[in-house]
This record gives structure tokens, C-alpha cells and sequence, in this order.
DNA sequence: CTCCAGGGATGAT
DNA sequence: ATCATCCATGGA
């Protein structure tokens, strides 16, 4: 490994291993003391050293964009419900942020996560990357970027099926075609305000409320987004409603949003991560 | 082997 | 308006 860096960022209240891994993004390796990635077209290295970063392969403006260095995480914080069950998540995830992920990479690998764990969907996502992305370089290290809508558009159903996708290829292929001919321009949805926003991405393929919620906030920059899948669902019910069986549609979201506020996409990805690092796998049935 | 995963679309009550 | 079913795949 023979990356060198010269860039130092700085970077208070962060935790790089600890954002990479919680189910943001899905392309990041370990190598060394630090990660290679793609931030958008380059291949980077980042290394975490006490409150800074070392970087090499883009400039220090696009790193800490993209780790949203500059978001108020102390105060973030302090703001968050004063709950049993928000304090363990929130000290568990301290130095967690809320990434600022290109848009079509993000929306694309949330269409690819529908019924999938976190390290299929990783799978899924370099599999894309090597077949249909853009080799780049970074000392003697490569990696492949995401691929664009236009090249995604071009290929068939059954070449997307071939990476695993199963039946989440006709959704993939058929939201980068709309995005490829024009019809949707995700740059200019960043204008509209949330419900818009929302409403905008659930009309394309395969994207429903939860993954529009991830998008909004993983690369919309909607810090009120809170996506609810199986693991957040999970946590609301046993430690909101312990009593609760029955949920009107919509009852847990509009709770959410009312009970975690303007800062609730960070309470859920705290709430997600602490439940999905802690929670023990079910033992197989032979063992119980 | 079985169970489940950062769901969404569709058609039946 | 809710509920059921189907959709593919592979890690644990």
C-alpha cells in the first residue's frame, strides 16, 4: 500500500470507520489504516488520524463535503429526544454523520437495496462498479466509479439480472432510462421542498417511500428524512409502543416526524445502526 | 436445510 | 382504505 498523503482535513466529531459502515453507502473498503472509495468520479484514500484526515486523490473541499464535516453534530445532538432508548443509540453512534452522496449513485444503490442485507447490497453495488463503471486509479490501487444513468440505459434487463439484481433490474434499468432521456432531472428536484421532493422520486421505478426517504436524506441534504425499513420499524414498536399491535399506515411516519423533529434522519440512522450492531442473530433453531 | 433482508407494485377484500 | 401476494437472491 503505498498511498501517501499529504492533505490534512479536520475533522471534530467524526468517526470514519463508524459512518462507512452504517448502511449509508455501500462501496467502501478497508485498506491499510484507512478506506478507498469514490467520492463521484475519483478514487480517494482516507485515513482517520485522532480529529483529522488524511487524504489523497480529491481536494480537502470535496472530502469534507462529502462526510458533511461541516454539519453541527454537537448540537445535532444535544437536540435529539432525551429518550432510554435515543441516548443509547446516539452515544453508540457518536461521530456518525449524515453523508452527502451524489445523487444518482445514491438513488441507484437504494433501488438495488429493496429486500436485501447490507453486504449483498454491496455485493450488488461492485458488481455494477466492475462491469459497467469507469476504472480509476490512485497509486498502485484502483477501483471503479458508479455507473452513469447512460450507460445503465443502454443495457439490456437480462444484463442487470446477470448482476444479481434479481427482480430489481426492470426498476433499475427502467429509472436510469428515464433519467438518461431527460424526462427526470435529478439535479433540479433539489429545489423542490421535502413533500415535493418526495413525491417526485416515489414516481420513478422502484422507489417507494422508504427508499425516497433514504435519498432525501443521504443526498437531498433533508435532515427530516427518516426512513423506516424492517430495523427502524423493529425499534419504534418495541421501545415507542411496547404495547401496541395494530399501526394505521402512515401512524409510525407521522409519529416519527412529529416526536424526532427537524434532526430526525439523524435519530433514525442512529436508531438503525445501534439496533443493528446490537441486536444479537437469531439462534438456528437447532441450538435453541 | 430455514429464515430473513435498509421494499415496491399490484390486485383482492 | 387496508391487506395479501409476488417478486429473486444469498448470507447467516
Amino acid at each position: 500500500m503505498t498511498v501517501c498523503c499529504g492533505v490534512q482535513v479536520p475533522a471534530p466529531d467524526f468517526d470514519l470507520a463508524l459512518t462507512l459502515d452504517s448502511g449509508q453507502t455501500f462501496h467502501w473498503e478497508s485498506l491499510g489504516k484507512g478506506f478507498v472509495g469514490a467520492i463521484d468520479q475519483r478514487a480517494v484514500y482516507v485515513v482517520q488520524r485522532g480529529d483529522s484526515l488524511e487524504i489523497d486523490g480529491a481536494p480537502a473541499k470535496v472530502v469534507a463535503r462529502y462526510f458533511s464535516l461541516d454539519h453541527p453534530l454537537a448540537e445535532i445532538c444535544a437536540a435529539l429526544p432525551n429518550d432510554p432508548a435515543m441516548m443509547a443509540a446516539s452515544v453508540f453512534c457518536r461521530g456518525l454523520r449524515i453523508m452527502r452522496q451524489p445523487k444518482w449513485e445514491c438513488l441507484a444503490t437504494f433501488i438495488t437495496s429493496s429486500m436485501k442485507q447490507v453486504a449483498h447490497i454491496r455485493q450488488i453495488s461492485r458488481t455494477l462498479r466492475e462491469r459497467f463503471g469507469t476504472r480509476r486509479s490512485l497509486g498502485n490501487t484502483h477501483l471503479y466509479s458508479y455507473p452513469l444513468p447512460e450507460v445503465l440505459a443502454d443495457l439490456e434487463e437480462s444484463d442487470l439480472r446477470h448482476c444479481a439484481l434479481g427482480y430489481r433490474a426492470k426498476n433499475l434499468l427502467a429509472t436510469a432510462r428515464m433519467i438518461a432521456s431527460e424526462e427526470m432531472d435529478l439535479e433540479l428536484l433539489a429545489k423542490l421542498p421535502d413533500d415535493a421532493l418526495r413525491a417526485a422520486l416515489c414516481a420513478l421505478p422502484g422507489v417507494g417511500l422508504k427508499v425516497a426517504n433514504c435519498v432525501m436524506l443521504f443526498a437531498y441534504e433533508r435532515l427530516r428524512a427518516f426512513p423506516i425499513d424492517v430495523w427502524v420499524e423493529r425499534v419504534l414498536r418495541e421501545k415507542y409502543f411496547p404495547r401496541r399491535r395494530k399501526f394505521r399506515p402512515g401512524e409510525l411516519q407521522k409519529f416519527s416526524a412529529q416526536y424526532f423533529g427537524a434532526h430526525g434522519g439523524y435519530a433514525q440512522q442512529y436508531l438503525f445502526h445501534h439496533a443493528r450492531k446490537t441486536t444479537p442473530r437469531r439462534l438456528s433453531v437447532r441450538d435453541r
